[in-house]
DNA sequence: CGATAATTTGAATTAACTCAACTGTTGTGG
DNA sequence: CCACAACAGTTGAGTTAATTCAAATTATCG
């Protein structure tokens, strides 16, 4: 393995965990460096992909596990009709695929809201791999165990708050998950539409439209289109402070 | 190992996992017999709990996932206010405590719902055996994703569905699992009041119970108290074809 | 048996939805 | 490079599903 190439190609390129910003986020978290060796050899890097490109569909056979590099990610079923309904957002350093472990068959679709450059974990070989390190059978377990809370948390926001509290939350699920990337947690790009939003949030996106008004109207927020500036934090966080269960955590992610 | 007493005690018994009707729906599913056999040797077995203890709370170090064996336990939150949010219900086979491997803690509240016994799987040892059985790695990583799985069915339900949908959801979800568990899928007991099914499914008490009187005159249901008899299955499916994702699998559990 | 808790039912209220119209943005092809 | 089409977002008005509040009824348990 340490024989291969250093030449840079599109297909086959080293991919460095070590040196990668995502890693105390990702897989690698807690392993020795000689063993994130052994994780970086099977991971595979694909051309990033298109906005609107699909990363996978329900269906498909599941062969890896994906983690974001850059770029935004959103999970979503289609009905019959064709209607949308979001599951997730995915942003840098989130894994995605977690709920095809279970049948070997991805049961969503996975698109990109803008250019994505993903690494892709081939599954059988992680696997394997965990037999061999401890370390990362634990963070594998962790991981999942971690998305099992997540979702819990989204559950209970969508069966006790009110359609402010949820968009209060999510705003400040973003703000979180940016701040640990490094990037601003009080002015970013939202990558996906009001529609998705509303989606995701269980609204519909009318609500999700007049509630950026009206936090903007209350100095929370300055909103123009995709761009958000929270303004107030902290009243912002006042919003949730009442239905939130004791030990709930708002950050869905790694 | 095999040297092991066959006296029966009531702190030290040895489990058989092997004779357990419920292995195939539990991590021995798909083990070679030797493996269970040291699965087995990790499972502790205690004395059955009451109708209202606790198996653990909120912030309660994270030592061990529970198998509900007979009974039913309800996971919950609860608010400042001191207002309970159920997150799930489990059933015989169906295991508890995934979301605390995340950060080494409970989140929630497990409570028996009726006189309950559960085995009890110390985690450290557990993780230890599965890097020497790859199989039961593997089991375990695909238990922890059908839970990801199941709570996104969940997020979808709570997001796209009215409070019939989610009724109708919950009663064909249970029937699903008392029928893999060898009961009756159209004939059983609800072990959780209409408050906790209201909570659950994200809607007021009063609604739960207007909608089982409802399911009644329509001839979907015989309801009386906590025995639900489902008298017209195909008619309760059908209230949910509609909002369904293409993929969705109902059934939540094992 | 009596008290407490769980459930049912009714009536009024409301948060969010749907429908509809309009505005602004983005991307495309002539 | 502009015009236009298609899309995304905003705002308004009326509707509705589910809620809250209230009261009556029925279990459950010591």
């Amino acid at each position: 393995m340490g024989e291969k190439s250093k030449v840079v190609s599109i297909d086959g390129i080293k991919v460095a965990c070590a040196n990668c910003s995502l890693a105390t986020l990702c897989l690698p978290y807690g392993l020795e460096s000689q063993d994130v060796e052994r994780l970086e050899n099977i991971v595979k890097r694909n051309k990033p992909i298109q906005r609107g490109q699909l990363l996978y569909g329900p269906g498909d056979h599941f062969r890896s596990l994906y983690v974001v590099k850059t770029g935004a990610v959103k999970t979503f079923t289609q009905t019959p009709a064709g209607d949308e309904h979001v599951i997730g957002f995915h942003l840098p350093g989130e894994i995605l695929g977690l709920d095809a472990i279970q049948d070997n068959q991805h049961g969503c679709f996975a698109k990109a809201l803008e250019t994505t450059a993903v690494c892709e974990l081939p599954f059988e070989k992680l696997e394997h791999l965990a037999t061999a390190i401890p370390g990362l059978q634990h963070q594998m377990l962790r991981l999942l165990s971690r998305e099992v809370s997540a979702e819990a948390n989204m559950i209970s926001l969508l069966n006790n708050s009110t359609a402010e509290e949820r968009l209060a939350s999510f705003l400040l699920s973003l703000s979180e998950r940016f701040r640990r990337r490094g990037f601003s947690p009080t002015d970013f790009f939202l990558a996906m539409s009001r529609q998705d939003i509303g989606s995701y949030l269980g609204l519909a996106l009318e609500t999700v439209s007049r509630l950026f008004t009206r936090f903007q109207e209350q100095g929370i927020l300055e909103v123009d289109r995709k761009h958000v500036k929270i303004k107030d934090l902290e009243h912002l966080k006042q919003l949730l402070r009442h239905h939130t269960p004791c030990h709930a955590s708002l950050n869905r992610s790694s």
